[in-house]
DNA sequence: GCAATATAGTTGTCAAGGCAAATAACCCAA
DNA sequence: TTGGGTTATTTGCCTTGACAACTATATTGC
C-alpha cells in the first residue's frame, strides 16, 4: 500500500519553536514586572545591568559576550544605559583599547529594586517543576547549549 | 558581621538568558544546515513552510499564532514566501476576510528536502541526551510556557 | 624592534519584527 | 436589519540587533 507524505510528524512542536516561545513569554513576563515597578527597561538593558550587578564591573567585550549580545548593539545599549545614569565607561587599567563598565550609585540601587522581579519572573515560569526538576532542566538546557556550541 | 551586597548569586545564568542562548544557537544551526544545502531561508521562513507542511493549509492569522509571529510581519512574509514560489494566498472558503494559505508543488518539495536539516539539527541539540532525557526537557518546557501563559 | 595580525570599541547600513492605524468583513443582540 | 463590537489582513513607523568597515591599541612572530 503507498503512503505518500507520510513524515514522521511528532505533533509536538521542535526543540528550536518551543525554546524561542518559552523565551518570548519570559522576556514578555519580566518586563510586565518591571513596568508594574515603574521601571520602564527592556529586556537586554535588564540583562547588562544583572551581570553588572552580579559580576561586577567589565569591559564592554566581555559584557556583551555575557549576554550574547552583538558588539554594535552593545555600544548603543552603553549608550542609553549611561544617559539613564545606571552606569559609568571608566578607562580600562591595562588596555588602553578597553573601557571598564562599572554600575553607578543609582544602577546599584535600580539592581536591588529589580531583583525581586527577576526572581518573581523565575518562579512563576517555574511554578509547576519542584526543586528536582528545575534543576534538570537547567542542566539539560545546558547540555543542549553545549552540544550546539560543539 | 556586615556582609554589603550580598545578593544570592547562584553562578547560573538565569533561565530566561539560557534559553535564550539556546534558541539563538538552534537558529544558527539551522540556517547554517540550511546553507550547507543551498536552502537561502531564514529560520522564520522555515517555520512557515514546516507548519504549512505538517499542519496543512491554514489562514495567516492562524499561522502566525501557531509559530507566535506578529501579524504585520506575517504579511511581509508571506510575501517573500509567495514571491519565491513556496506558497500561494487562495480565498479562504468560509470567510472573506481570511486567506488560505496553501504550500506549492515547489514548497511540499522543499520541505522535504528540508526535513534533513530540521532532524539534524535536532539531533545535534539533543546529542547529549537520551530519549527519556529528550522527553522530559519537552515535557518541562510546556510546563513552563504554561504557567508563563497562565 | 618592527611588521603582521588580532582585538576593543564605534559607526553606518540593513532586515526582522512589534505596535498602531486603516479597511474590510464577520457576528451578536436589540 | 442594523448598530456596535470583534477579527483578518495590510501598511507605516519605529526599535532592536546583526554584519561589515574603520580607528586605535595590543600582541605575536621574526
Amino acid at each position: 500500500m503507498n503512503t505518500p507524505y507520510c513524515f514522521p510528524i511528532d505533533g509536538r512542536d521542535s526543540l528550536g519553536a518551543l525554546v524561542g516561545q518559552v523565551r518570548t513569554e519570559i522576556v514578555r513576563r519580566l518586563e510586565a514586572e518591571l513596568a508594574a515597578q515603574g521601571v520602564g527597561l527592556r529586556f537586554t538593558q535588564f540583562l547588562v545591568l544583572k551581570r553588572l550587578a552580579v559580576s561586577g564591573s567589565m569591559s564592554a567585550t566581555e559584557l556583551a559576550r555575557a549576554i550574547d549580545l552583538d558588539g554594535g548593539a552593545m555600544t548603543r545599549l552603553l549608550d542609553q544605559l549611561e544617559t539613564k545614569g545606571y552606569l559609568r565607561r571608566q578607562p580600562h587599567e591595562q588596555d588602553r583599547r578597553a573601557l571598564r563598565i562599572e554600575l553607578t550609585e543609582a544602577g546599584e540601587a535600580l539592581w536591588k529594586h529589580m531583583h525581586e522581579s527577576n526572581v518573581a519572573t523565575l518562579e512563576c515560569a517555574q511554578r509547576d517543576l519542584n526543586q528536582e526538576e528545575r534543576d534538570r532542566l537547567h542542566d539539560y538546557l545546558e547540555r543542549v547549549l553545549n552540544a550546539l556550541r560543539n
